[in-house]
DNA sequence: CCTACCGATCGGTAGG
DNA sequence: CCTACCGATCGGTAGG
């Protein structure tokens, strides 16, 4: 692996640890196995070297949306299990990249207050809005088909995002290992909420997996 | 107002805008108007400074939080109400102590991880154990008198703290100064999900303040 | 990517 | 609560 890929690498793992204050640059290259001067033969500035992984990590989640969402597209489930499976997804990813999910979170909530501007703008450009999207348009089919409530998708998108980030809590506060039995119980009563009347209650909470 | 008390606020202010490592002695001297070496006076080291500041929100919190269920409990609300005014008032206590809150979520997802331990103790010994048996409490009498589904009360807890999360996070997030209407909406679905079914959907969302 | 450095600031101490 | 100071470490640079 190039020198470069494993400051990144280090890097993320120190600064969703420890925070950018918390994160020195010879900490990094310590990691790394080099001095820290040599960080700066890659990047001229902690400031850069940080944005450089927000961008490492924003363009990681932009590739794993955009696949899943291309796959979840090409079947036509009803929209109940498409919201589940984008639970599950998102979920998944917590699992399969711990650092980057924990460095995401850490600086959505708490950035380094002289780059939030740029991080917030990178987030939405990236990720942020293309996700809201694609929500917004599984909650749209949702309502047109009858499958959901009349309530407007903008409305919908911010009820499962409150959804989401509870659950992403949830586990970040417990350090769970285990979260299907969380994603299914706020799954089934998120459901609950929000589907069509005439649909039974009782028949909520038996999705089946993909 | 004396000068401890002056050194614990704005260290708190500044502990929950930059975090730990973001912020040094020098600054919370500075903002008090004394020299640095002069908070060695009242604390012995960083640690002991910033330990005090938990032990204060802590302490604010269980305070509030006594007072609130002990009001609440006075009154015979239908479970109904009394989880609406919970979530109510947690929301509002993050709008009357925003320091307090932002500082709080901070350290319990992201800790200084050599005081993680010592933190978790605090503030399951102060805030979060008798806040999980009070909510457990109302959630045992709803399912004892039909208002609410046979679910355990420590899954419905475990909901309802996502449903908190979830919010707070995108009140965090998003820099809200209305809450209101994510609060209805969220309790809204919330409660159509949990509800025992003899209750009509149409039914909920209805509700009136205390 | 290295050695050798820089001024500034860090948490903390001595002594009053 | 102050002045004066400590060694360690910070982000960053010069020069190879």
């Amino acid at each position: 692996m190039k020198s470069l890929d494993r400051i990144n690498q280090e890097a993320l793992i120190l600064f969703a640890e420890k925070g950018y204050y918390g994160t020195s640059l010879s900490m990094i290259a310590n990691a790394v196995g080099i001095r820290k001067s040599s960080i700066y033969a890659h990047y001229n500035s902690k400031d850069e070297l940080f944005i450089a992984v927000v961008q490492f990590v924003a363009g990681l989640y932009k590739a794993k949306l955009e696949q899943f969402f291309a796959v979840l597209k090409e079947v036509d489930h009803p929209v109940e299990h498409q919201l589940y499976h984008v639970l599950r997804w998102y979920m998944q990813l917590w699992v399969d990249k711990k650092n980057a999910t924990k460095f995401w979170r850490r600086i959505g909530l708490f950035p380094p207050e002289h780059l939030e501007n740029e991080i917030k703008r990178i987030s939405a450009e990236t990720v942020a809005q293309s996700f809201h999207k694609e929500l917004a348009d599984i909650f749209r089919k949702g309502v047109e088909n009858g499958e959901l409530r009349n309530v407007p998708s903008e409305k919908l998108v911010a009820l499962f995002q409150i959804l989401i980030d509870g659950i992403l809590t949830a586990i970040l506060l417990n350090d769970y290992q285990e979260t299907t039995e969380l994603i299914q119980d706020g799954w089934h009563h998120f459901w609950s909420g929000i589907k069509a009347a005439d649909i039974r209650q009782t028949n909520t909470g038996e999705i089946k997996n993909v």
